[in-house]
DNA sequence: GCCGTTTTCGGCCCGACTGTTTTCAGTCG
């Protein structure tokens, strides 16, 4: 059982204690212990037989032995119990909006209430607003829910959600009123799944932003609307929130809308240190009541910066904030100097006309040299991947030499030799070494049979990556964000692989995918894995795609030398050991 | 269930909004 198991397993528990009614900071330790686990770049076995998971903050003793029981048994008798004392569909019920566990518990004691199909039917025939603490609202409002989640997936993709934002941000800030106007939350911290769009504005009139925003085309209907917050559902589904607050509380404001949730919390705790209580309107005085809430602010910030700076920190970038070590890394002077868009210099992983691509080789080469790149790898898919167009020998040996004569004809520039050769199911390649060896660089990759158990999958990756001509990894969790789970394997594996084979590990940049995770960026860095950002580009218009993938690296911690298509073509060409 | 430079007990982040109530509980972020 790895990591990720138990940290699932973790979070279920501290779920179904919710629904139980259990005290809520038990609750909250199991939530919290699932994060950590998650996080953590060594296995769980190896850490409790070492003992040092005494070091790992917030797994203690009561969950240290559950822990083990779990590990050695695969099995956990106490999550069992609890599983089978309660409905598995009061998860699901979870998941309207509206409804939280003290509800969900309500429904199923007095009701028996076990499933949002038989919660539909319940509300439908009104049997809901005679329960004590419901009503008609909550009623309507629950059918609206279950009805909401059935149009539409609750998690929307970044590049989706942040184009919807910059519109309505665009237009609103045009208001008269508006002081300033920010993107704040997950999208700000540039994850590559957002829940909701959030948007904070400064103004001195609240009423006239809100009311404007209420009329905006895009607007479907409001879902509710107070004093300095109206949210509202998009048309595409998106739920976006927007929160009006003082010039001078803006800053605070962002921050704590910008999140995430736990490095908030960590703020505040660290703020406590400092005598100081700090929420969305500023810092008040630690123990004075009356100081909190929207009362004075005890200390003036301008800007983010500055309040970091009060808590004796460096400026933390919104993409960093996932309580991922950046506070610690903040006071001590040790945050990444992050990649930016603009140290991109060209990439790998594109396909042309040639396997399933959409434009030609001088097509892409042209809109390369139009984003100031330096050089275009391009890399179609081997024979074997015949839906794709793959490519046979002779069609690589076509490719190549148009390759070579269009090369001539560019200075400064050049188009890198790949091909996408698949991983077949025994873990060898596509390709014999004698094709292979044509090109300037090889990217392996799995388009087949996603259903093997992970220990196979891991261990045709692993070796599918260990022929000598193979440069890189891509599509390393083979994961499309939203439409398909990822297929099993072992990240962690794969990563030590590659720093032993010395291999580079693709951040595949296509909207729909966006792996490699941020999280494990951070991993392959401390492992010593290069990475390289592919947009896995299929027309001219999705080379740009390799910024989303940007995004990702600066999630995850990665600095310019840290990725390798920030070097120019000189460095390329000796890295990859061509003339 | 976790944690401790006020440490083995007593806290655990905090406020807005909604809908239910008539002062508050639940949900959300």
């Amino acid at each position: 059982m790895d990591n990720k198991q138990i940290a699932e397993i973790l979070e279920e528990i501290g779920t179904l204690l919710e629904l139980k009614g259990e005290n809520p900071f038990k609750c909250r330790a199991y939530h919290n212990a699932s994060r950590v686990v998650a996080a953590l770049t060594t296995e769980l076995k190896v850490l409790i037989e070492s003992g040092e998971i005494k070091k790992v903050k917030g797994i203690g003793e009561g969950l240290t032995e559950k822990l083990k029981e779990l590990i050695t048994t695969g099995k956990l008798k106490y999550y069992e119990e609890l599983k089978n004392s309660l409905p598995s569909g009061l998860l699901d019920m979870l998941r309207i909006p509206g409804l939280g566990p003290k509800r969900i518990k309500v429904l199923y004691d007095k009701l028996n209430i076990t499933s949002i199909e038989k919660l539909k039917e319940a509300a439908e025939k009104k049997q809901l607003e005679k329960l004590e603490g419901f009503g008609e609202k909550i009623e309507v409002n629950i059918l609206k829910g279950i009805e909401q989640l059935k149009k539409h997936a609750d998690k929307f993709l970044y590049p989706v959600a942040k184009e919807s934002a910059d519109k309505i941000i665009s237009e609103l800030k045009n208001l008269k009123s508006v002081i300033q106007i920010e993107l704040a939350g997950s999208l700000r911290r540039k994850k590559e799944i957002i829940g909701d769009i959030d948007i904070l504005v400064s103004a001195k009139d609240a009423t006239k932003i809100m009311d404007a925003f209420v009329k905006h085309p895009d607007v479907a209907e409001v879902a509710a609307k107070g004093e300095t917050k109206l949210s509202v559902i998009l048309k595409n589904g998106i739920h976006c929130d927007l929160r009006v607050v003082s010039e001078a509380e803006f800053p605070f404001a962002l921050a704590y809308f910008t999140g995430s949730k736990e490095h908030n919390v960590e703020m505040r705790s660290l703020s406590k240190k400092f005598g100081l209580s700090l929420n969305e309107y500023g810092f008040s005085e630690l123990g004075a009541e009356e100081t909190r809430g929207k009362a004075k602010q005890k200390i003036k910030c301008k800007t983010e910066s500055e309040i970091y700076k009060t808590l004796g920190l460096e400026f933390v970038l919104p993409e960093l904030r996932e309580n991922f070590g950046e506070l610690e890394a903040a006071a001590n002077n040790k945050l990444p100097n992050l990649i930016e868009e603009k140290d991109i210099r060209g990439t790998f992983h594109c396909h042309t006309k040639y396997s399933d691509g959409f434009n030609t080789l001088a097509e892409m080469a042209e809109a390369s040299q139009k984003l100031g790149w330096e050089y275009l790898g391009i890399a179609e898919h081997s024979k074997s991947a015949a839906y794709a167009g793959g490519l046979d020998e002779s069609k690589v040996k076509h490719q190549l030499k148009e390759i070579d004569d269009l090369n001539k004809s560019y200075k400064n520039f050049r188009i890198l030799k790949g091909i996408e050769v698949d991983i077949l199911p025994d873990g060898s390649l596509d390709f014999s070494d004698k094709i292979l060896e044509l090109f300037d660089f090889v990217i392996c990759a799995i388009h087949t049979k996603f259903n093997m158990p992970e220990k196979d999958m891991t261990k045709r990756i692993i070796k599918g990556m260990k022929n000598k001509y193979v440069t890189m990894l891509a599509h390393p969790t083979g994961r499309l964000l939203l439409e398909r789970e990822p297929y099993p394997v072992n990240m962690l594996e794969i990563i030590k692989a590659a720093s032993d084979f010395g291999k580079v590990v693709e951040i595949n940049a296509h909207p729909l995918r966006l792996d490699l995770d941020w999280r494990l960026c951070k991993f392959a860095k401390e492992t010593g894995v290069k990475i390289a950002i592919n947009p896995d580009a299929h027309n001219i218009n999705s080379l740009t795609d390799v910024f989303y993938g940007v995004g990702i690296a600066r999630k995850g911690w990665l600095e310019k030398s840290d990725v390798i298509n920030t070097g120019t073509l000189k460095e390329i060409t000796k890295y990859l050991n061509i003339n």
